[in-house]
DNA sequence: CATGAATGAGGTTTCATTCAT
DNA sequence: TATGAATGAAACCTCATTCAT
């Protein structure tokens, strides 16, 4: 199953040493500035490696190939949003439903905003298939950060915790993606936190309910 | 902006005889099957000619180059989902919110489901920067059909309507989205709509209580 | 065992319009002129296509890949060789041995000299991983020529006829081999016949007089 | 001609100290691992060095370039045969015919036997243009010391000497190498002694008839 | 009109070699 | 002296597109 990525996805070697500590900053930046510039289908290890100001045979001394790139550049940019969504889910165990879905929504959307660029360049790389993997893996943290803090809601029961559970981070994953990818107005950016929160608290209310 | 699509992007001829008719039709089978079997990058014109039983030639008589082919294709599921989800809010209008969700939920849920290896072929073709237009042609659409809808709705006002549609459209899109597209399990699948329902009339309550 | 020549190595398509069969005859030779000219080591898709006068394209439409290639060349060349051997074997059923021996030496002498060029070039070949599999195969050849022309010999018995087949086999191979790789002077090209002769007669009367 | 060879596939220096010949010994047999495991085409300095537990650098230190390094390994193989069949050789000055073969092919096939895994791996390097020089070096000391050894034999005169040590020779080492190479049967390496010494003994007596 | 052989620019990747540390 | 990161020329191969048949 992650044969693939456990094998021809994996960095070559970590960059121990300032100077290729330099270098793979300097491939990630510029296979992000790419991505934006040039689009999924157009970006190559040439070019990122001219923007980077390095040969290409530099860039593949750390990555056995493309995909291996993308992968660690996606691969980061959702550890972060994980770690992010993850600190504010334990912040707030015990706390009101409302005040938990605005933590929530909070460190995603400003894990997401913070790198603006980085975000909407690595949804067209969360496409291909052998990416999948890290995105489920961004989900699976998602939901258990938030199914355990909804555990601890005062005063509410959710009948199917998981389903729960995966529907509001998809409601807080989905929309995002629409609004950041499409083209939307900017003015969406600034209401995009508000909106969501209103879309989770609604449905978390809603399913509350439900079950009384 | 809209120069490349509306020049080269656009079919060569209109298939008027049953031949070809037949012909296009095979190509746009072809496209389907080839992005779900080999995915988005690893599509080929070739490869989609010889599945479709055709000549690559022939394929060129029809579209001026691949980008146009995927083009189309993604327009005419594109188009399907808009008429149904238009079909579905003018059917309701002046419901009661509930069942306006209930239709619109259904009606969506029901086009992306009916053609489920379309919808999920053409995820990773609509990531595509040239496929931007149909894209947010369709979320045109869809926020202009449910506007129009929820502006009918009895002994509800909304602040600003096209923000709540717009919000509305994206809770609907984007979890369908990341549901269709991640490896979600089939269950999910089947929780789909109910989800979505109560997502968004929880929203829609919300947002409509705020103002009063 | 044989996955990587039964897939890999095939050609794509068999060449069947007359244009077709110039370009690929052509590429033959190009091939053999670039092995000839530069070597085993240097010889590469490009110079091949260029030397042959079409395109790299072109090249990769008959076959998938580089040793392809030069797989169907050795294979070519190989089966003619097979081929002389074992009409000359078959004329020769019954005659006395001095009469077998210098029947199969002429006339894989003759096949080998009449395309000395390719003979020389394409020993090289011969000599990677992939390509033991034809070479094998004319060897089994051989040996079962030669083994069902030697059992006919009159008043001869071999011990084991598989072994002294082998054996008679790897004599002609082997010594011309050395001849026509090594910088062996012209003069040992017109003795070679002779010598293989000489030798395998000789080889022959040691085996079966061994046994009486 | 000989350019290339007397001054770029030179070793760079000798190794003196005794750290150096563990090196260089390390490097030696880190090759002709690689060289079997992965073959003559996908022999590289830097598998070579990681193999041999050293830094590129540190190869480079001793051979200017990857030609040299093959060369030398190639080039000690064929010294120890030579030295092998030379001693031979000599010992059996003077004694009948049989007893010359079956000591010269003793020597041969030891010396090929005793490091199997380097003959096998060094027939590919031989192979290349730039390693005829020493493969054409082994044949001219064999077919001196053969020359030298047959002029003792008692009671035989051979009519062209030179020819027929050649023939000996190539006698010798193509058979063997068709046999180390090919997918011969065990078996056969078992016999090759026996079916060599036939094969020559039959050519020699064979020959030294023809002339009386 | 349909075909499919030919094209060749351009992408990915390797690897011999150098040189600053 | 040893190291191994960096280099970049050059190899392999693909594929969108054209055009003679």
């Amino acid at each position: 199953m992650a044969t693939r990525s456990s094998t021809a996805l994996k960095p070559r070697k970590q960059p121990h040493q300032a100077r290729s500590l330099v270098t793979v900053e300097a491939v990630f930046e510029a296979t992000i500035q790419i991505l934006l510039s040039d689009g999924c289908e157009r970006i190559t290890t040439t070019r990122v490696a001219d923007r980077a100001g390095v040969s290409v045979g530099t860039l593949y001394q750390y990555y056995p190939n493309k995909q291996a790139l993308l992968y660690a550049v996606l691969q980061r940019h959702l550890s972060r949003v994980g770690d992010t969504v993850e600190t504010a889910a334990r912040s707030v165990h015990h706390a009101p439903l409302a005040a938990m879905v605005a933590a929530i929504v909070d460190a995603f959307v400003r894990a997401k905003l913070q790198r603006l660029d980085e975000a909407r360049a690595l949804y067209c790389v969360a496409n291909q298939l052998e990416a999948i993997e890290p995105v489920e893996g961004l989900r699976l943290r998602n939901c258990a950060a938030i199914s355990a803090m909804l555990a601890t809601a005062p005063g509410v029961r959710f009948d199917d915790l998981a389903l729960t559970s995966y529907t509001f981070c998809a409601a807080l994953v989905g929309p995002t993606r629409a609004i950041l990818t499409g083209g939307a107005p900017p003015k969406m950016l600034c209401e995009l936190p508000a909106q969501l929160e209103s879309l989770c608290v609604g449905y978390l209310e809603h399913e509350s309910k439900r079950k009384v």
